[in-house]
DNA sequence: ATTACTAGAACACGAGTAA
DNA sequence: TTTACTCGTGTTCTAGTAA
């Protein structure tokens, strides 16, 4: 049943587990670069092992999960949740020297256009740096939303993607970015906020603080 | 890349986003049910495509995940996330006039050695009918953990397995209980308790309580 | 025991196209 | 416009085995 997993996944965050969808097989298949034959061919399959529930005409297509497909998506769903819950909301990180390279990155206007609409802020041009448990970042990041900072390329280079994830540092609204390329080789991340933390926080080198 | 997530998936609840899986080729095949050499050229590719990391030599395997791995599974949980998670932890429902039928499967042997077993209680031999929203208890149960309660042949007859989720009934401890097979046409569970809940929570039909 | 190669069969894919 | 058929091609499967 896996092979249908990501047309249910596809069906469930445009409609919900109980929402109808009205769409195309060659409009589901742009979306998931898949031919229109092989996006037809699947639905088809996916009726008739009841996964979804479906009107097929001549003008289109309504589409809605039926109960077994509910039930896989839930399966998987119990199944990544016992991979990725963490009891504890929040974690701790100890405040580096910054290399400065992350305040070249956010003064560039593109990003800061994106961060003004899609964080509700322009970022004070300046990051900070902090080290991080790896496995307890991926865990406490998995439970929060990815917002995605789109890649541009001006004149001199490209600049690419960035996932940021608004949380808090010592009870203060900030945002934690992280480029999808140029990960850090160690264990640092870089966080934003609309004003200079180290400052509004009183932060140094090898303090600790709280990331919830 | 959605062909890999269901060994993926399986690394991940073994040994978490982290751990290493001293493994076999032959044992995965058996537990997912896909040959050998299937499960042998799939670890290569995924490998080779940086999703987990591994050591293959004639006394076995071991395998962890990789960073593009991670994210894969990742990428998967917050789609699912998105889907399932719910703001409210509680939903309303209704009580309703019982069958009785719920009584009959309780009360077998073979049934309540296992809720004694896996939800510490031997049940009141009797079901209370709790009509709910469907659509409010599918998100709602997706973020509680579900045990698995095995079928088994009597002389007469086969009962089902039976999936059961641990709740409170307006703050008194009780389990959901949803046969696999016989699911109620309607919008109806059927919830067990240790003691008669009708009487030591003083329900009434048509009354409403709150599951949490 | 293992992993993983070869080879043939089964299956999935998408271009072309009918309705 | 649709959905979905046919059909050629490529991919993926597993049985048999080598190492």
């Amino acid at each position: 049943m896996y092979e249908y997993l990501e047309l249910l996944t596809y069906i469930a965050k445009k409609e919900g587990l109980f929402g109808s969808l009205k769409t195309s097989t060659l409009g589901i298949s742009k979306e998931l670069s898949i031919s229109q034959q092989t996006i037809s061919r699947k639905l088809k399959e996916m009726e008739s092992k009841e996964l979804i529930k479906r009107t097929a005409s001549p003008n289109g297509m309504v589409i809605s999960l039926d109960n077994k497909g509910r039930e896989l998506l839930q399966k998987n769903y119990q199944e990544l949740n016992h991979v990725f819950k963490v009891k504890k909301t929040s974690i701790t990180g100890i405040i580096e020297k910054g290399i400065g390279e992350g305040s070249y990155y956010v003064s560039q206007a593109q990003y800061q256009k994106q961060f003004k609409a899609k964080l509700g802020f322009s970022p004070y041009q300046g990051t900070l740096n902090i080290r991080i448990d790896k496995e307890e970042l991926t865990k406490f990041l998995a439970n929060k939303e990815k917002i995605d900072i789109n890649g541009f390329t001006t004149k001199t280079r490209t600049f690419g993607k960035i996932a940021a994830y608004k949380i808090k540092i010592n009870n203060t609204e900030a945002t934690i970015v992280i480029p999808e390329r140029t990960r850090h080789a160690d264990d640092i991340i870089e966080v934003v906020a609309p004003v200079n933390l180290r400052d509004s926080l009183k932060l140094d080198d090898s303090n600790k603080v709280k990331i919830s």
